[in-house]
RNA sequence: GGCCUCGUGGCGGAGUGGUGACGUAACGGACUGCAAAUCCGUGAACCCGGGUUCGAUUCCCGGCGAGGCCUCCA
């Protein structure tokens, strides 16, 4: 049974074929750290963890390597800093720190590799040098430009001509520039940013380089899967593929390019000033991490997803269901989900089949849900309070002095705890829990 | 304006050229002092108009609607 992809260099699915089966290479472009990751960021995070689950599986752990990087300079991380008035390496350790403590909540195995840009600024000038040796770059006042005319072809990825993108232009064209679309690959940075010495002077890189130098490093100058959002294909994702090709005289970057669909917010688009921006962060001050992860992974990954309550509140349900036995033995693939996967990572069937399982627990883990379902509000109850009030709701029902009971249920409820009664089956006698309502 | 996706029950969401998964919600029943939880069961959908076909939700064309990209946003 092979693995099927949707490739968008082709906009086909394809059987996947890995350069070395041996060794199967994927790089996820990974983020900017200047602030909370939103609910956005965690799309990609999650569906590539996914896959490398599913790699892993078919091809091995040890025979997988996943890199996803973090991007530590960028003028979004100065300008961020500046306001803050901290250093730019405690502004991107401390978001990085962060990011890392999301992501374990929602059960994001660590990647094979996670390199910062900052730690491959000299294998960036080397392939801007050698852009430049070839014809394909040039430097002009302080900057150096890919010059995009230069490469047969681009434009192949996001499916766009030259003549089509100069004639949508809507920004101005830099003096400097020898072509409309030529794109920075080295900039000059003054005395009060980041910067790098370089054969073209104090500077700091363009934003695709990095992914160039980053890739190549980790998985060299071919590999099997590139990811990230489908907002990246253009132009990050084109401009890594040109620098790449032409840098490493190479006729491919990637054999397979993935893209994960946007997400909204209760159908709208995500924005600061809509007032409907979610970070990780803050979802997970409210709902346990696996249900975040469930909720992403019951759409297809190339649909677009709209994030609501409801859906929450759907994920969670379903969630409880499948744990109300225990955490799942198995850590395996069930067949018939296994199946699904394969289908271009078809996770919305996946779910179905995990709900025609005899034992709905098999595949759990290996989706990468371990059944924590700690309801994080549920800390910010006074338990010992909860504990004593059901127990005198228990001594007035064993008294059948119901409205004493109702009373104390009530009151439970007007503090936002929902009490469940059921019975242990084997000795017949009452037993209570609570949860916090939603 | 150019290019590209998508439009399935109340909601979420697979799939298919020939009696339309699955989840959740709704409704009915069991259980319960009454609820909640749980268990059992039921009904409910393929945007509109053409075309191809014995037959289209599925293929083609047009329309309408939603979303994305068009230089630094996953």
């Amino acid at each position: 049974m092979s693995l099927t992809l949707y490739n968008t260099l082709t906009r086909r699915k394809e059987a996947f074929d890995p350069i070395d089966p041996a060794h199967v290479r994927m790089y996820v472009c990974g983020p900017t750290v200047y602030d909370f990751a939103h609910i956005g960021n965690a799309r990609p995070v999650i569906v590539f963890d996914l896959l490398y689950r599913m790699l892993r599986h078919e091809y091995g752990a040890e025979h997988v390597t996943y890199v996803r990087n973090i991007t530590d300079v960028d003028d979004k991380i100065s300008a961020r800093a500046a306001e803050e008035g901290i250093s730019i390496r405690k502004l991107t350790e401390r978001t990085t720190a962060q990011f890392h403590a999301d992501i374990a909540a929602l059960g994001v195995l660590p990647p094979s590799h996670e390199p910062r840009a900052t730690e491959h600024i000299a294998g960036m000038i080397d392939i801007i040098s050698t852009l430049i040796e070839r014809g394909h770059a040039y430097a002009a006042e302080g900057h150096v430009l890919f010059h995009v005319p230069s490469m047969k072809g681009y434009g192949k990825l996001s499916g766009r001509s030259l003549d089509e993108m100069v004639a949508g232009a809507r920004v101005e064209v830099a003096p400097y520039k020898k072509d409309a679309m030529d794109f920075v690959l080295w900039k000059p940075s003054p005395a009060d940013l980041p910067g790098w010495e370089s054969p073209w002077g104090r500077g700091r890189p363009g934003w695709h380089i990095e992914c160039s130098a980053m890739s190549a490093a980790h998985l060299g100058e071919r590999f099997d899967i590139h990811g990230g959002g489908i907002d990246l294909i253009f132009p990050h994702h084109e401009n890594e593929i040109a620098q790449s090709r032409c840098a490493f005289g190479t006729d491919v970057m990637a054999t397979v390019w993935m893209h994960n669909g946007f997400l909204q917010v209760e159908g709208q688009k995500m924005s600061k000033s809509l007032g409907n921006f979610i970070t990780i962060h803050e979802l997970l001050a409210d709902w346990p991490g696996e249900v975040l992860r469930l909720n992403m992974l019951r759409t297809h990954y190339r649909q677009p997803i709209d994030w609501t309550l409801k859906g929450l509140e759907e994920s969670a349900k379903m969630l409880g269901g499948w744990f109300a036995g225990g955490p799942d033995v198995a850590a395996e693939f069930a067949p018939d989900v296994l199946a699904a996967l394969r289908d271009d990572l078809n996770t919305p069937q996946a779910i179905a089949e995990m709900h025609q399982l005899a034992d709905a627990r098999s595949s759990l883990a290996a989706m990468g849900f371990k059944g924590d379902l700690t309801d994080p509000r549920a800390s910010k109850v006074d338990r010992a309070q909860v504990e004593t009030m059901i127990g005198q709701r228990i001594a007035a029902r064993d008294a059948r002095n119901w409205a004493e009971s109702d009373r104390i249920r009530d009151a439970l409820v007007a503090m936002g705890i929902q009490l469940k009664d059921s019975k242990d089956p084997r000795t017949g006698e009452l037993v209570t829990t609570w949860e916090v309502k939603r």
